[in-house]
DNA sequence: TTACCTATTGTTAAAGTAAATCAAAAAGAG
DNA sequence: CTCTTTTTGATTTACTTTAACAATAGGTAA
C-alpha cells in the first residue's frame, strides 16, 4: 500500500501514519524522482511552521535560517506536494497562492475582507459532503477547500460596511 | 433597505428580488459612482452567459459582438460586482481568476484535474455550516465557496491515477 | 568506487495577469 | 449648458509563475 500521512481514508482505521517526510520519500521513489537536499529543506520548513504560507515567505524564512536555495526550487516543489496530497492551496490573494500542509480534520477557512485575518473552522458535514460526492458521482477526491468571505465581528464593530 | 439579488437572506421571505442589473444600478448610485455603458454592457454579459468565465473569455465575447470597451474596464467593474454581492470568484486555474454570477442557491464544485471539467453540485449542508458560523463567530458572510478537485470517473478509467 | 545517465539546480529570460498612470472623454448635478 | 469629478482606453509597470539551459549532483549498476 502507498503511504499515506494525513488522508482522509486512514483516519478511522488502525492504519500506520507517516510523517510527511516519510510520505514524501515514498512519493519520490515512486515516482523515480531524485531527493535532492533542497526538497527536504522546502517539506521541513514547511512542516514545521504548520501555519499557511505563500512563496515568498517560505523563500524569505529559507533565507533566513541561512539555507541557500532558489525561489524556483520551491515552485517546483509545490506541485509535488501537492500532488502527492501533502499540500492545499487555501486561497489567491495580493496576487499569488497561499498554501497550507493538508490535514486529516475536515475544517474551512473564513475570510475578513476587512482586516484580512483567516480563522479555521472545523465542521464533520464537510467530509460527509465530501463523502456524498464520491458516491453520486464517482470521482476520487484529493483536495477539499470551504471558503467563506466576510466582515468579522470586530471590523463590523469598527465601521459601517 | 438596499436591494439584492441572489442574496441568502431573501430567499425565504416576500421580499422583491431584483435582477443583477437593478441590483448594480442601486448599488452605483448609493456609492456616488456613475452608470456608463460599458459597466452596464459588462453586466449584461455576464448575467447572459450564466456560467463560470474569465478576464479574457469575456473580453474576447465583448469583442465579437462587436463592443468596444478595454480590457481594464472590465477589471475595473469586476471588484465593484463582487462588493455589491453579485459576482464571485470561483477558482484561480492557469494564472488567472475564475468568475461566476453570486447563486441563490448553495452550490458547490468539483474540478477533474485531469480533464479540467467543472461539475457543480448543491447541497443544503453548505448553508446551514454558514449559518452557524454567522451564529456561532459573528460574521457577515458574503461570499461562500466549496471546492472539490480529484479525478472524475471517466478519467479514472482511462489512466491510472 | 567509479562511470554513466538523467533529473535537478540556479540563473536568466519570458509569458502573462492585474494594477497604476494619465490625458481625453463623459456622467451627472446644478 | 456648465462645471466638477469620475471613468475610459492606452500604455506602462509590478509581480507571479513558468520556461530554457548549462552546470551540478542523485542514483544505479558494473
Amino acid at each position: 500500500m502507498t503511504k499515506q500521512a494525513f488522508s482522509f481514508e486512514n483516519k478511522n482505521k488502525n492504519e500506520e501514519i507517516f510523517s510527511p517526510l516519510e510520505v514524501f520519500k515514498e512519493y519520490i521513489r515512486r515516482k523515480g524522482l531524485r531527493y535532492t537536499p533542497e526538497r527536504e529543506t522546502i517539506v521541513r520548513e514547511i512542516f514545521s511552521l504548520k501555519g499557511h504560507f505563500d512563496v515568498d515567505e517560505l523563500y524569505l524564512r529559507l533565507r533566513n535560517k541561512g539555507e541557500k536555495l532558489s525561489k524556483a526550487s520551491i515552485y517546483r516543489t509545490i506541485p509535488l506536494l501537492i500532488d502527492c496530497g501533502l499540500l492545499q492551496e487555501v486561497y489567491h490573494e495580493d496576487g499569488h497562492m497561499h498554501y497550507e500542509p493538508a490535514s486529516s480534520y475536515p475544517h474551512g477557512h473564513i475570510r475578513c475582507l476587512e482586516c484580512r485575518k483567516v480563522e479555521e473552522f472545523e465542521d464533520d458535514r464537510i467530509k460527509e459532503i465530501q463523502q456524498d460526492i464520491v458516491k453520486k458521482y464517482g470521482y476520487r477526491i484529493t483536495s477539499v477547500r470551504f471558503e467563506m468571505l466576510g466582515y468579522c465581528q470586530e471590523c463590523l464593530k469598527k465601521v459601517h460596511l
